[in-house]
DNA sequence: AAACAGATCAACCGCTGGAAC
DNA sequence: TGTTCCAGCGGTTGATCTGTT
């Protein structure tokens, strides 16, 4: 049984506002406010709209102080660089940019940024273009800009020394990397490598493999993990990935299958966990341990450039069969 | 000038989480 | 504790605009 719709629909003008319409919201929002209920405000209001298209009217359009339009160098910077940490949540981002709305914003991105940014950043392997995905080897892979590849448009390059800096945050994370992981039952050298590092000191995962695995839409991204959200994941049993305790220093990477998600960070401050299929099968680290594991690679982001810094334990990584790369564009 | 393709963006849809009961 | 309702969110659609042939 499916939930009882907002509104009797037949009974609603859809499709644009009309100038007359939007007087008619804006005098009575100026005049009553929404009254908390926006469903009962089209009637009061003697609009024959739906709630939720005089809410999203009001809230995109009418709403004062509303920017449209001529985005500035520096909302592009905002945005890329919150869309490099926490992907696609408008809402939140809009949050950061007085005056825009989420809608905006996300139309902006699809439509015009994310193409300038293809346009500037020749991170994206040329040879990916024509490939399919290795991970949706069904699915030929659209080039898409991935969040690390935005960040390294903002890399610092006085920054170089990142890793020795104590605000370092490692995060990995991407639903349908996870999902296909899930579903093929298979890890697959999970952690790649992580790309960059802006001016906050975010580091983040990517790379040819990982970046390989586009969805149509774009949104394989590697976002930063909240505590809310690992948990949920952790309750549902879904493999995803980082956190990062302010508090305590503490890093925890784990790119295991089911339920395997660490949560001992609350113990350990000041460690970095990386891994596991069970507890007793984690790297841990310190942070002092991790600074020293960084080093410069030899080309291995995939696009031939002697760019990647990796972080790399060989008595331990090996028996692992897998390197964890820290990639960054240092020249 | 007409036809077509691609870009844009306002609006819609379905889902989710939180509040109220 | 379970159910219902609603606001808010992100993805998608489709009408319109703009550029190209």
């Amino acid at each position: 049984m499916g939930r009882a719709p907002c509104c009797d629909k037949s009974n609603v003008k859809r499709g644009p506002w009309s100038p007359e319409e939007d007087a008619k919201l804006k005098q009575f929002i100026e005049k009553y406010g929404t009254a908390g209920n926006w469903i009962a405000l089209p009637q009061k209001a003697g609009l024959k709209r739906c709630g939720k298209s005089c809410r999203l009217r009001w809230v995109n359009y009418l709403r004062p102080n509303i920017k449209h339009g001529d985005f500035s160098d520096d909302e592009d910077r905002v945005i890329c660089s919150l869309y490099a940490n926490i992907g696609s949540r408008w809402s939140i981002i809009a949050a950061q940019l007085p005056g825009r709305t989420d809608n905006d914003i996300k139309n902006y991105w699809n439509t015009k940024l994310k193409k300038k940014l293809m346009g500037l950043n020749n991170i994206i392997p040329s040879s990916n273009y024509n490939q399919r995905s290795p991970f949706f080897p069904s699915q030929r892979a659209p080039p898409q800009p991935q969040p690390h590849m935005i960040s390294s448009l903002f890399r610092d390059t006085s920054n170089a020394g990142v890793c020795n800096n104590k605000n370092i945050n490692f995060s990995l994370g991407s639903n349908q990397y996870c999902d296909y992981l899930q579903s093929q039952d298979r890890l697959v050298n999970s952690l790649k490598y992580c790309t960059l590092k802006d001016s906050s000191n975010l580091l983040m995962f990517g790379g040819t493999d990982v970046a390989s695995c586009f969805s149509s839409d774009g949104s394989c991204s590697h976002q930063m993990r909240y505590e809310k959200e690992i948990k949920k994941e952790r309750e549902i049993g879904n493999c995803n990935f980082s956190n990062y305790e302010e508090t305590h220093q503490n890093f925890i990477l784990d790119y295991g299958i089911g339920n395997n998600i660490i949560s001992q960070h609350d113990e350990k401050p000041n460690h970095v966990c990386l891994g596991s299929n069970t507890q007793n099968d984690q790297l841990q680290y310190d942070v002092e341990q991790v600074k020293q594991l960084i080093g410069r690679g030899s080309g291995s982001d995939g696009n031939n450039n002697n760019n990647s810094l990796f972080f790399n334990d060989e008595n331990k990584t090996d028996e692992r069969g897998m390197y964890y790369y820290l990639g960054t564009h240092l020249n």
